[in-house]
DNA sequence: TAGATTGTTAATCGATTAACAATC
DNA sequence: TAGATTGTTAATCGATTAACAATC
């Protein structure tokens, strides 16, 4: 649908951001901001704000601002939440269940089609309302139905053969739970990464980072 | 413990994938590895890793490059991953509950002391061996047992009166899984958001863009 | 010693901020 | 029209890359 050329990634990181706060100003009422007011509710610089739209299109008006409906629509359109990918899930473990109930796919663009596992003991049972798949069958199921993208809640171990699988398959969009470097071994694909680790363990920086200034040194 | 001044945020959040790297090297046997070498395997530069190793100290030698297990334990320390921050979990649902038992704490430099959650069924289950407790007694709870930092796996709406008690009780450092924006709010805090909506918004963004390129226009 | 590779300074590149003319 | 605020160009700032002298 779209395709706007050298977005940096600095800049899509913040769109989703963007999304949020116009949600919720939305919500709350409001009609129209200018770039100045959201970057004091943001803590952004109201420039950063019209040079990160001006990537996709002006939407503003001089003298008005931005019409806060319209910008919303805007970004979830620049986002690309108005599609419906279809995702897989695997792994059912404790993470892959919890994202499996806790998400919104639907309005972030996606739509969870199947969930598999390799354990006998969750085979059958239900997540929401769609049933967990033996893992032997993904290659039974994605013939039948077509995965735009996986989303991985597996041990590291057990990455490289799932995605080598996976990648066969076709699929070539992953969410990506595990601590697995899938990108380091496929060129042609898409992978936004949640590290959970990684994300503690720069929590436990800028503890220990800030915590000296009040105390031993 | 450590101070380093001025470390930019790009360099932390580097350090991270420096650690899993070279403990993955360390498995497979590696006692000493280059800075080209490692530049090849993580998809770097060499020119970034030894700037970003330099920011904390010379861990290398000039003409064999750096020994792993020594590296590997000096990024351990620069992350402090050598504490064992108290950390209370709020939240026990689908999310709180993978955090929970998913995370090893212990090797990320904390240790899980208490869960909380306002739902009577849940209160008094155990999750691993933490008994769920009320969320009233949050305030009881921090009487007795110094709770460094707050794990937070609430709905947004709950957020600001559970970080506000949370503030009051002296808690200053978050690991924020819920979509209110903290620090907007605060500014004695350290907070690290992991925030899956935006994660995967930001994916339904580079499938959109990706996907233009192998057909509808 | 010769070869390799670091630590570090200098050059380049990109992202953020400032400024202002265009325009609602 | 006057005031406000955008879109956009120019200036600044910071991060990445290149280069090379120091040194193991």
């Amino acid at each position: 649908m779209h395709k706007y050329q050298n977005i940096s990634s600095q800049v899509i990181k913040r769109l989703p951001r963007y999304y949020r706060f116009l949600g919720e100003l939305l919500d709350r009422g409001f009609t129209r901001i200018s770039s100045r007011e959201l970057s004091t509710k943001m803590g952004l610089t109201a420039s950063q704000i019209r040079q990160d739209l001006n990537c996709f299109g002006g939407f503003g008006q001089q003298g008005y601002g931005y019409a806060v409906k319209s910008l919303y629509n805007e970004i979830g359109h620049i986002l690309g939440l108005d599609h419906s990918y279809s995702a897989i899930l695997i792994g059912a473990g404790n993470l892959g269940k919890a994202v499996a109930v806790h998400m919104s796919f639907e309005k972030r663009g996606f739509k969870l089609i199947g969930i598999f596992d390799n354990d006998k003991q969750k085979i059958g049972t239900m997540i929401r309302d769609i049933p967990v798949t033996d893992l032997d069958d993904l290659e039974l199921f994605c013939k039948e139905n077509k995965a735009d993208a996986a989303i991985l809640c597996i041990p590291k171990e057990a990455a490289p053969e799932i995605v080598e699988r996976l990648h066969d398959l076709g699929v070539r969009n992953y969410w990506n739970f595990s601590h697995f470097d899938i990108s380091m071994y496929y060129d042609d694909i898409v992978v936004e990464n949640v590290h959970l680790n990684d994300s503690l363990m720069i929590l436990c920086y800028r503890i220990s980072d800030t915590s000296e200034a009040t105390g031993e040194e």
